[in-house]
DNA sequence: TTCATTTCTTAATCTTGATTAATATTTTTC
DNA sequence: GAAAAATATTAATCAAGATTAAGAAATGAA
């Protein structure tokens, strides 16, 4: 089914084949263009997300009115609202396509029958936590030991190929900075 | 053993007694007094703590020689450097007691074996970070849309009893702020 | 109970990056 | 391929909060 899955499951823990045709039975192919959008505020998340192709961002409407990113989902990444799918809560989040985007859907109720039927799974998605948590560990360090200027290199560097797929004016907002300033950064590297 | 660590499992899964007194087998009771550390840059973390009493910080030494907090541990707390722990680099980071601090030790090696003997403990931990996770994400978006004097002000709201047990100018540091700023914040409301 | 260390405050000045507003450019759509 | 929509740039002004430097309080230790 799709073999990108395959190989990223078994990075993380030892499964047998007839274990990951049980794991993929519970997945859900989906297809949403770009700006469609997969979760909306005051929805119930209820799912697991996987992204197979495409580009979503996961973003909020803050007290001003502005859309401010959290973070963007690409190949490979698993992205949903924990929040709203783990305490039921409605969403304060939106998460859209930012590009015609593939996607694997893992629905809870499916999930806690999978870990049941492959109890790895368990272990999967806590490797997986783990790791993005780090992740975001380390943002908060980038955010509280460089200034704005950098936070653009170590992000243009980090995730070269960004810069053609999503527009400049969403990256300022993933960096929690003005589109113009970015604008600024780059007249002065001229 | 530990009362409120068992209360705290069960919040999180089912687990008879028995499986209980397996999985504190694995920890190791321990103390240590404010200002000693638990962790410190350069040092491979090699386990995971729960705090039973007492309160301690995590921060970094950032590029112009600061203390950094990313975050402090009170009272049931996991804490630990995950990028040390899981990708068995040398730490970046500091764990430091703000007071005299009673814990647990879970080392890594052992989480592997309880990890099978068990299996819960897989999805204990994967909840753990869920939750955890759900935390430093809400974090983000306060820090990209609140202004400082309010991030400070809800933080005050949310950890009261902080004001008593910690120095200002370290949850300053945890708030990204300059403790000069704090008095400002504080004299403007006189 | 004094000295030393740690923590907190005040105030002046300076920097980063936001805001506003206008214009330019690129991309999409019909 | 023209019009509309989305995105990017430029420049002037402004504000939040950092930095610096000094002194004041509080806490701790001998």
């Amino acid at each position: 089914m799709n073999p990108n899955l395959i190989e990223y499951i078994r990075r993380y823990i030892s499964i047998s084949d007839q274990e990951i045709t049980i794991f993929q039975s519970y997945l859900k192919e989906k297809k949403i263009p770009k700006k469609e959008f997969i979760l909306k505020q005051g929805q119930l998340c209820k799912s697991r997300y996987y992204i197979t192709s495409g580009c979503v961002r996961l973003f909020y409407i803050d007290n001003k009115g502005n859309e401010q990113i959290i973070h963007f989902g690409i190949e490979n990444w698993w992205i949903t609202d924990y929040e709203s799918l783990i305490n039921k809560l409605p969403s304060t989040l939106y998460i859209q396509a930012i590009e015609n985007t593939e996607f694997l859907e893992l629905p809870e109720k499916e999930f806690d029958k999978l870990c049941k039927e492959v109890p790895q799974t368990e272990r999967f998605f806590r490797k997986i936590m783990e790791k993005t948590y780090i992740a975001i560990q380390k943002r908060i360090e980038y955010i509280y030991s460089l200034k704005g200027e950098d936070q653009f290199d170590i992000f243009i560097s980090a995730n070269p190929e960004f810069t053609q797929r999503v527009p400049q004016y969403m990256i300022a907002s993933y960096l929690g900075m003005s589109p113009e300033f970015i604008s600024k950064i780059k007249a002065r590297r001229k």
